[in-house]
DNA sequence: CTGACTCATGGACTCCATCGACCTCCGGCT
DNA sequence: AGCCGGAGGTCGATGGAGTCCATGAGTCAG
């Protein structure tokens, strides 16, 4: 994991679809140097994947919410955790420190479909009160921060 | 925007980095057409673009924290914005509806540089306070919604 | 029926991905 | 010192992909 590595993970956070050979002139290296390099990063796990971005509104899914989950206490963080996986509407979850165990970034189409979810999670089991928080707007998202590469 | 399209959407939020030609076997169109629907849906805004997905642990920012932001009754909210938007340790920045006007989610390499960026957010101009939530786990992020195609 | 429009196809040409062969540098061993 | 072996690079070849363009099928309005 050298400079040039951080310089290929960067350009590929900026251009997930850069050819190899694009990527190789940007680093100076042959097109079977930064071949072998992306492979090696994607075999360790430090790229997981290639994304598209896509713009959610024009795909119906122009609303965003935070949504904050207060479990019971005697409550299996597992279930609660199943329940939720099992909704597509969650885009992320992360377990936190604090009151709240998981904050959830979801996605659905219009308000009253945002009802209906906090409807759900609320009646998972386990789950004894949620606090939502509706995003207006996106002023930006999953901005990659560049490595010192 | 059809059920192709849609699922050109999916296929690519899932591997960006698919070519055309598989794409194009996957959705039953040779590979021009599945080229110049892709190149339409980039022209449209629908595709922003295409992300590589990093392991931030590996990157040296296994830190995850969200951030809410509460502004004096006189700020400039373009400020904050402005202020907030410099800070490259900011991922996504959300306006929200309620008394935390922004939702910062931050991703940094250690609890110092978390405390560090806390205070620098809450001198910012503008800032009246702010409350912190520390994600222990991350159990997914930016998991795509499939379309109905 | 006809013309215009949309959208997919197939061919052609260029460029890229990828494999194998070889080269170079470097650390450890005889 | 000289040699060996591995890591990691370049180069060249080739099969396949990307992309431009001309063409043809289907659809709707007049």
């Amino acid at each position: 994991m050298d400079s040039i590595d951080l310089r290929l993970i960067d350009l590929l956070r900026e251009n997930a679809r850069s050819s190899y050979a694009e990527l190789a002139r940007k680093v100076g290296l042959s097109a079977p140097a930064v071949h072998e390099r992306v492979g090696k990063l994607e075999a360790a796990g430090t790229i997981r994947g290639y994304r598209a971005d896509v713009d959610h509104e024009a795909l119906g899914l122009g609303v965003t919410a935070l949504i904050g989950i207060i479990e019971d206490s005697g409550a299996d963080t597992d279930d609660v955790l199943a329940a939720v996986r099992a909704m597509p509407e969650v885009e992320s979850c992360y377990f936190m420190a604090g009151v709240e165990s998981y904050q959830l970034i979801v996605r659905v189409g219009t308000i009253a479909e945002l009802e209906q979810l906090i409807v759900r999670i609320n009646r998972t089991p386990g789950v004894a009160s949620t606090r939502t928080a509706i995003a207006l707007s996106t002023k930006w998202e999953n901005r990659p921060q560049p490595g010192l590469g």
